[in-house]
Formats: structure tokens, sequence, C-alpha cells
DNA sequence: TTTCAAGCCGTTTTT
DNA sequence: CGGCTTGAAA
């Protein structure tokens, strides 16, 4: 097994391959070839939709390592998200056979996260420091506000937390903000108030991971040009979502020395509106001296209507580096364009055809319908229910973020770190123990009084709330003690049980979901474990062949997450929790139709897909169009980025009126869809609907139509034999119901969508089942009477 | 401490 | 219209 140390693994070329190089190299396009096999110097790969990007990138930096021109340790390669840096260390995995662990493959955060904790000393940070999610940066704030007098209605916390969080993206410290008006130093300042109590707590959030980390390389010039001349190699991935701050770390990590890869399409720039500056990309064009601007305009994914439509859109915009897609694939099907009435009925289209594409054996996951804002979903998910079509809405709650998981993170965050207040606050009465808001005041000025935190305060406190405070202290002294020689798994699990989080959930009758979450936390401890590696011997994590990692090897096994290696376990899971919320999608597994904002699809595709609510207004959303001629342009990219993700079908509609915030609009059709030629396009009629002037001027031609497959018959008894097909299913899944169903269980159901078993009773015809819906709540349903569909 | 009702707000969102 | 937060009352 082992190989000799002193043998650089990246020169065994036959070891290192699963499959030869040339065989790799041999299906890519010219385009891809030239920027996989490019010189070492900086490039800027202009990627397309569809066009190959993640190919080019794995593929690229296999062959520097096969060439010998690079070990893995000099790779960094900087993602935006965890699940794009997953699957890239994944799809490298399956190229190389040695373990990909000694390459840095992960987001910026990440990233910045891991050299902080390796030089918490140099960073003027904690050695526990605790990362602030989103939720928690906010209490942070009204925390911090409360303690201070100002006028609450001209200062809103949400407010606040942008001016910091966008100062920050800019690389901004208070002193650094620009100010010109009252309002504006009134903001610094509590800017400066937040930083101060931040640091005291050792609590650091998002934006001070990236601006932390960038301060101490550009301050610490040994260790700056330690990472200088480690990294020879740095590869971005969608270059055009970094921001002014992530684009100046970046130039400081790469020095004078290192090689970047950046990889975006400035087309796909829809991130705008939270710092990301699209204006990197020529920057660093300029910046670096760029030799070879490739453009990757090659696409393998759509048929030519569609990417004819996309070309011809994103020709309106005037600020583009300038690229146009091609396909081998035909022309395909004509885009669909439906006007509706009302979004009633626009829901109720959109059913209808997705009955006839799942009957015509699409299979449903292969449909997703898109929209502008989340509030169109419910219109279409009600449609949807109603017909008994299997769903699934991207977005919503993930795990981490859920009340139950933060409170069990935050006993581990204060067990880890006495100072964080935010964690304190949150579970020094909950479950309740006799502490009150009046207590907690005091306590607050205490704190502040003898400058420390809010726990440490608990020392001087005197009369009757220091007894119940002393209580707790007693609690979390006994906690640390008993968890200290626990492995992970066992320490949440003791913490979740003896905190009373458990007991607290088990006796509310909305709480059984909570204490399942609770146990699954224990669970993701352990998973967190197994794949970190932690409990391996120390060679393991090392740069070296490995020998359990043999190409017959599960992936999982092979996939680790370079980040969180130099962390004590406890400290990398309370990490890995807050920068990686974990899935954004409801339940997996089930062939369902996805539904999902249109920035939610950013690198997805589908078979077929539709835009919905293309109205002005809408899309594009009226707040983005009345501020700046950018916003127009990146509502238009956003309207790119939708049609880019239909491989053979796209389907747009709009509507004549739309039930919003309680009342009726009634808007224009989008000027995005003027903007595709009509020769692409298909207008569909509304079934049984007198066509109205208004119809018929705003839609083209009559001639456009599409009597023939729409007509009003044709459509009826598709309808009723789709009705029966699906009853006969439910029907038949429900007479396997007395050995079918089990606690935990999750099905569907036609009316109430989906939702878990939690309680079963009887048997026979006389057995029922007790079902929490996501959406409608607790339901005692008969199986014989209910069509309950399992859900694997 | 809990519960209920009035009030408020409403684009997109990863880390 | 509907979800979530906040405030008042029991």
């Amino acid at each position: 097994m082992p190989v000799p140390g002193n043998i650089p693994i990246y020169n065994r070329k036959l070891i290192i391959f699963d499959v030869a190089m040339s065989d790799l190299l041999i299906n890519l396009n010219s385009e891809q070839l030239t920027a996989v096999t490019l010189p070492d110097e900086p490039a800027l790969i202009l990627a397309g939709a569809g066009s190959g990007k993640t190919r080019v990138l794995t593929t690229r930096i296999a062959w520097l390592i096969e060439q010998g021109k690079v070990s893995p340790m000099g790779i960094l390669a900087l993602t935006f998200t965890n699940k794009a840096a997953k699957e890239l260390q994944i799809r490298l995995g399956t190229m190389l056979s040695i373990s990909t662990r000694a390459i840095w493959i992960g987001t910026f955060h990440g990233l910045c996260n891991r050299m902080l904790r390796t030089h918490f000393r140099d960073a003027g940070l904690p050695e526990g420091f605790q990362i602030l999610d989103k939720s928690d940066q906010l209490s942070a704030i009204k925390r911090m506000m409360k303690g201070v007098n100002i006028d609450e209605e001209k200062y809103l916390p949400k407010n606040l937390q942008n001016f910091i969080n966008s100062a920050k993206e800019q690389g901004l410290r208070p002193n650094e903000v620009d100010v010109n008006n009252a309002f504006n130093k009134k903001l610094v300042e509590l800017y400066l108030r937040y930083q101060d109590q931040c640091l005291r707590e050792g609590v650091v959030d998002f934006g001070e991971l990236l601006l932390r980390c960038f301060e101490l390389l550009k301050h610490n010039e040994p260790l700056r040009i330690h990472y200088q001349s480690r990294f020879r190699h740095i590869f971005v991935d969608e270059f055009q979502d970094t921001n002014k701050l992530q684009y100046a770390w970046l130039k400081l990590l790469v020095g004078s020395r290192g090689v970047v890869f950046a990889v975006g399409d400035d087309d796909q720039s829809i991130y705008g509106f939270r710092g990301a500056n699209v204006g990197n990309m020529s920057d660093f064009e300029r910046e670096f001296c760029v030799q070879h601007l490739i453009k990757l305009e090659k696409n393998y994914r759509s048929h030519g209507n569609i990417l004819d439509a996309a070309n011809a859109l994103i020709s309106n915009n005037a600020n583009r580096l300038g690229k146009n897609l091609r396909t081998d694939a035909g022309h395909g099907e004509p885009i669909r364009v439906f006007e509706a009435l009302t979004d009633l009925q626009e829901a109720s289209w959109l059913v209808d055809e997705i009955k006839l594409l799942i009957d015509q054996g699409l299979s449903r996951q292969e449909i997703a319908i898109l929209y502008r804002s989340n509030v169109q979903s419910r219109v279409m998910e009600h449609a949807l229910v109603g017909a008994g079509i299997p769903y699934r809405v991207y977005g919503g709650l993930r795990f981490f973020e859920r009340q139950e998981v933060k409170h069990a993170l935050a006993y581990l965050r204060l067990i880890q770190n006495q100072n964080d207040d935010t964690a304190f606050t949150r579970i020094v009465n909950f479950p309740t123990r006799g502490i009150g808001l009046r207590s907690l005041e005091l306590l607050a000025d205490a704190a502040s009084l003898y400058q420390c935190s809010m726990y440490a305060a608990i020392a001087y406190m005197k009369g009757k709330a220091s007894t119940n405070l002393g209580a707790f202290v007693k609690m979390i002294e006994k906690m640390c003690f008993e968890i200290e020689n626990m492995t992970l798994p066992d320490a949440v699990r003791y913490v979740i049980e003896s905190s009373g989080l458990i007991a607290h959930y088990q006796m509310e009758k909305e709480g059984h979901e909570r204490v399942e979450n609770l146990h699954e936390l224990v669970h993701a401890a352990m998973v967190f474990v197994a794949e970190e590696g932690y409990g391996r011997d120390e060679s393991a994590r090392s740069f070296v062949l490995d020998a359990r990692v043999t190409p017959g090897m599960s992936l999982v096994e092979r996939v680790t997450d370079a980040d969180d290696v130099d962390m004590t376990p406890m400290a990398g899971f309370l990490s890995h929790a807050s920068l990686e919320a974990g899935d954004n999608q409801a339940e997996a597994g089930q062939d369902a139709v996805q539904l999902m904002t249109v920035h939610a699809s950013k690198g997805l595709e589908f078979s077929t897909v539709f835009i919905a609510g293309l109205e002005e207004g809408l899309f594009p959303h009226e707040n983005s169009t009345s501020e700046s001629p950018d916003g127009l342009e990146e509502e238009r990219r956003l309207m790119y980025v939708a049609i880019t993700r239909a491989k053979a079908r796209l389907y747009l509609s709009f509507t004549q009126s739309r039930m919003l915030h309680g009342q009726t609009r009634f808007n224009l059709k989008s000027r995005f869809l003027k903007e595709i030629p009509e020769t692409l396009l298909k207008f569909i009629m509304p079934r049984g609907q007198a066509v109205s002037h208004r119809f018929f001027s705003s839609t083209g031609n009559r001639s456009d139509w599409d009597r023939d497959r729409f007509s009003r018959s044709k459509v009826l008894s598709h309808e009723v034999s789709t009705a029966m097909k699906i009853d006969q299913n439910l029907a038949e899944r429900s007479r396997a119901a007395d050995t079918g169903f089990k606690i935990g269980q999750s099905v569907f159901h036609a009316k109430f969508g989906q939702g878990k078993i939690i309680a079963l009773e009887g048997s026979g015809s006389e057995a029922r089942v007790q079902v929490r819906f996501y959406r409608h709540g607790m339901k005692w349903l008969a199986l014989a009477v209910a069509k309950l569909q399992a859900i694997d």
C-alpha cells in the first residue's frame, strides 16, 4: 500500500487516471480543448449556458496534474455554492484516481473560514469563533440597537443589516465608508457598534469571513507569500457572481506568480442586487492582461429555437462581452405562448398542459415551472394539488435554519464560546425556565456595566433572578463537563436531551416533526464525522496515495470537504451548519414537477420549461425597472437564464389580470416576449374562451394558433382519461395500504399535498392514519377513503 | 407565560 | 390576500 513519499505522485501518470487523458481530451470541441490546454497564463473563459463549463474546468485541472505542471496541492478551486464545490470534487474524483483531498476546492466563504481557523491569532479572532448566519446577524443587530438611543422608525434593523453587508462586500470598514449626510453617519456609527459587539462576542458574519481573511492576507506578508507560492493555479467558477471584495481577495492571493483560470458568463449575472459585480470580468481581463478570452458558444442542451430566442433576447442588452449560442441539434418545437385572462386560468392551463405531457410519457421531474417571484407559486400549487400532480417547490426553510435545530446548535455554540450572546439569548429561556424579559434586561445592563458577556454577567446578579440563571449556568457547566470526552454525535445527542429540548417538543402537540429533526441533527453529526474524515489517522489526511481510495469505491467516500480538516469536530460541525444550511428543496426522491424561481433554476436544466407571469411589472419586475437601466438589463439576463434552462420544450405565459397583494392588477405583456422573434413562437388560445379584441391585438396572428393540438374536444377527452388513470392508480395504492404504510412514511394526497404519516390505527377497511401535511396541517384520514400515495 | 388578534408588508438570495 | 411579527390581554 505505501508509496515512497519522496516520489511526486503527480508524475506517476499511469496510476493517476481512471481514464486515459487522451480519451478525456478527444471528446472536447475545439473551443473547449483550447481552454483546457491553455499555457500557464491568466485566462477568462466565457462559458455560455450549457456549454460544458464544468467539464472544461475539471478536465483542465486533470490535464495540468497529468502534465506534471502542478501538484494537486498547488490547486485552488473557488465556487460560489457548496453544491458547485461538491460537484467539482465528484467530477474530478471520477477523472483522477488519486485522492482529490489535497486540492483545495470550496466556496469563497468556506476557504476563508479555513484560513481564519488556521491563523485565528494573526486574524485577531478567538479560537472558537462562531459564524453568524443571516438570521443570527439580524438578531445580533437588534440586540445592539436596543442598547442605543435611536429613532426606531428611522433605523430599521433590516436596513442596517443591508448597509453593513453591502459595506463589507465592498471591503469597507466603518471608518472607510463615505459619510455624506446625518443619516449615513448614524448608520456608520451603528456599524461600528455592531463590529465591536461581534468582536467582543467572538462571532463573525458572512461578510466578515471574507473581509477579515482579505485583511489577514493584506497585512501579513509571510502568510500572503506562503499562500501565493502554494497556489500556482487558481480556478474561479461563476466569475460573474463575484463581488468587489472577493475580487480584491483573489488578487491578493494570486500575487505575481499565480495563474488564474476564470470561468463565467456575463449574460447570466443575476445577483447584482446582492453585491455581485459583473464588471469584475472586464476588470479581470484588463488588470490581468488576459491574452486568451475564450468563448464557449457551442450549446449541448437546447434545441435551436430555444437558443435563437435566448440570443435574440439578450442582444437587447448593451453591456455585454458578447457571445452567441449555437447548436447542432435541430430547431425543435416552436416556443408556445399562452395568454390567460387571469392568474387562475394561467395556472389551470399550465396544469392541463402538464397532464398532457405526462400522458405522453414525459417524467414529472423533467418539467419545471419557473416564475419571477415566490408569491406566484401558490396559485399554481393549488391547481397542481387539485389535479393530483405531485410537485416540489424549491426554496423555503433549510434544515439548519429550522428553529429547533438552531436552538440545539445554540447550546453547542454556547458550550464552545460563552461570549456568544446571540446563542445565549436564544436558549437561556428555551425551553422556558422562568427567566423572563425583566431578568434579561437586568442581565444585559450588568453585562454592559462590567463589559462582559451576558453569560459571564450572571455571576454579578443578585436577587431572585439569579436563582434561575444560576441553575442555567450549572446546566451549561455540566454539559461542558459531560461532553468533553464524547464523540460529536454523542455530544449532540446528550445536549438535545439534557437541555430539555426533546422533552419540550414532545409535550407540544405540533412538536413531532421538530423532535424528528433533532434526532436528524444527531444523524447529521454522524454523517459529518464520517465524511470529513475525523477519527482517521493523520496520514489519511495528508497527501499520499490513499489505498482506500480505489476506482471501485463509492463517490461519497471519496468526497471530502477540504475546508474543515484543521478544526475540532465540534468547531467544524458548527461551521458546517452555518456555511451550508442544508438542502434547499423539499423531500427529494419522488418524481415530481419542479417549481422554483428563475434565480433558483440557474445551473439546472429540464426537458420542458414553463415560464409563467411574463408581464410588465412582474417580469421585468417593477422595482428593477424603475431604479436603474442596469436593473432592466439584469431582469433580461434573468429571462435569458430562464429560457436557457429548457432542453426541448419551452412555454411562456402571461395573464391580463392577476391577484397580487389582495388586489387585482392589470398588466401589459412583458417586453421580453416582444424581444423574441415571432417566427419562433406559436400562440395558444385559451380553451373555450371567447377571444377578445385585446387577445387578438396582443398576441399576434390568428394563423399562429395551434388549433390542432389544443382544440377543446381533444383536451377534454384527455382530461377524462387522465383523471380515470389517476383514480385507478390511487385506488390500487390504497388497497395496498394495510401493509404499505408505516409511521414516518411520506405520502401525497390529492387535496392536501405532501405530508408525513405520524400515526396509524385500526386495520383492514377501518384503518386510519394521521398525517401531518406540510401545507395543510394535521389530518386523520381513513385509508379506505383517502387516496394516499406513498412517496419513497 | 401563553395566546390571540390586529397590524404590517409584500423581488430575486448564497454564504 | 396571507404570512409573519408585534403588542396587548388573560
